[in-house]
DNA sequence: CGTGAGTTTGATTCGAATCAATGGAAGTGG
DNA sequence: CCACTTCCATTGATTCGAATCAAACTCACG
């Protein structure tokens, strides 16, 4: 299947490609394939041995981890326009998570041994793939930070306000997925994620829309979050 | 200050440098300081630019990050002939974390320029850096699991198998730091720290030593914690 | 219209934190 | 060598945040 212009745009951009030159760029994209996905299906599963690296050219997909008993922890949410699964080509090879498709959405997957290939070819490209690698464990650690250290009620404002930086700095933030499935990307329960929206709400720091959060008062909002490095 | 021959091969044996050849190992060696460090005193602080890498020759080393509060959530402790504060220098490159000796310790440091400059120099050298790297991810992931799915009980019996695992199998195992110390690495008070460690006693699962604990019943402590992938 | 997924609300439980006190073990100094 | 302080670990009582259980409610969709 085709992309779009805009989605080679978005691809061509992406953190995991845009270090390469035009040359490499379509050699991998030759081999590149691209595949509808609808929601609820699977990219990968957690264990398949990683053959490829993925691009969410459109929608957006959840990776996530589960207990034996079904519980399921969501790790991330991939937007449009971001990779995912990089970084794991180097060890085993094995995908840590699951990726299951949140909405229709459309993903190009990059053969992994090919995009080793050039970067082996490149010191440069690896530079800029290590600089990545960095600002995901950055992320991380400071997501370990967030849950050990700060309450629920702090993790849904750091969220929002994030949310709030990407977006421009619009005061209205469209959430990309059922509420249940952010709660349990802050480690919340759908439940306690709908009394800290209410509790919010009735200090007038936000008013909860359907699909949506309108922050009536940034400044308090990091305030709260701000007693924090 | 000079090194003993068995830090010297501590050293050229650390992750982070033995991909390096020879030549390039002695270069390195040339620029590189030692510190001793006492008891307590600070490797580097959260914040700091971070102008070198570490490894840790002798001693372990404290990782950790503060709240306003100053409260302390240690994210690992590094034991002699481990390196720390890889994988920084690729960003803007200040310290994510604090650095202090549990004990005094005998740490080298590395010009951080210098080394960038042969990983630069040398795709070799940095596909097995972001293997590295890639590495330390795996292990943030599963951290962020035990974190959100897991009890405490479990991060304790995971925590405990794991250096089962690393200390050759032996069912004796010593506590490289005061049980305070552990339990903030685990995300758990030092009196509920205490408690599990005896409900784990009184279960016969381990037997607890002063400074060291004795696994009694290996093959339950692992079915406690095989229940996760 | 139903039907069902997703969300909200209320009552209750539970794990772990907190508060408070005690009990060593390790140093320190007279 | 023995008080004396101090740090660390343990134990008990209590509190608190969030999970769980249970029930209503809402709205998109066939």
């Amino acid at each position: 299947m085709k992309l779009t212009p805009e989605m080679q745009g978005l691809v061509r951009h992406s953190p995991l490609i845009q270090a390469f030159d035009d040359p490499s760029y379509n050699l991998l994209m030759e081999n590149a394939s691209v595949h509808k996905v609808g929601e609820g299906s699977y990219v990968f599963r957690q264990g398949d041995p990683a053959e490829e690296l993925f691009i969410c050219a459109e929608g957006c997909i959840k990776l996530f981890r589960l207990t034996p008993n079904g519980d399921e922890k969501i790790i991330d949410i991939i937007q449009h326009g971001n990779s995912f699964a990089e970084a794991v080509l180097f060890m085993g090879g094995r995908y840590p998570v699951h990726a299951v498709a949140l909405k229709p959405s459309v993903i190009v997957g990059i053969d992994g041994p090919q995009y080793m290939g050039f970067l082996r070819g490149s010191s440069e490209l690896c530079v800029s793939m290590m600089g990545l690698m960095s600002r995901r464990m950055h992320w991380l650690l400071n997501e370990v930070d967030r849950l050990t250290l700060h309450n629920a009620t702090f993790r849904l404002a750091a969220y929002l306000l994030e949310m709030y930086a990407r977006g421009g700095h619009s005061t209205c933030i469209n959430l990309a997925a059922p509420k249940h499935v952010i709660a349990s990307r802050l480690s919340i329960k759908p439940e306690t994620f709908s009394r800290i929206l209410k509790r919010l709400s009735e200090s007038k720091l936000i008013r909860v829309g359907d699909h949506s959060v309108e922050l009536l008062n940034v400044e308090e909002l990091e305030s709260l979050v701000r007693v924090e490095l």
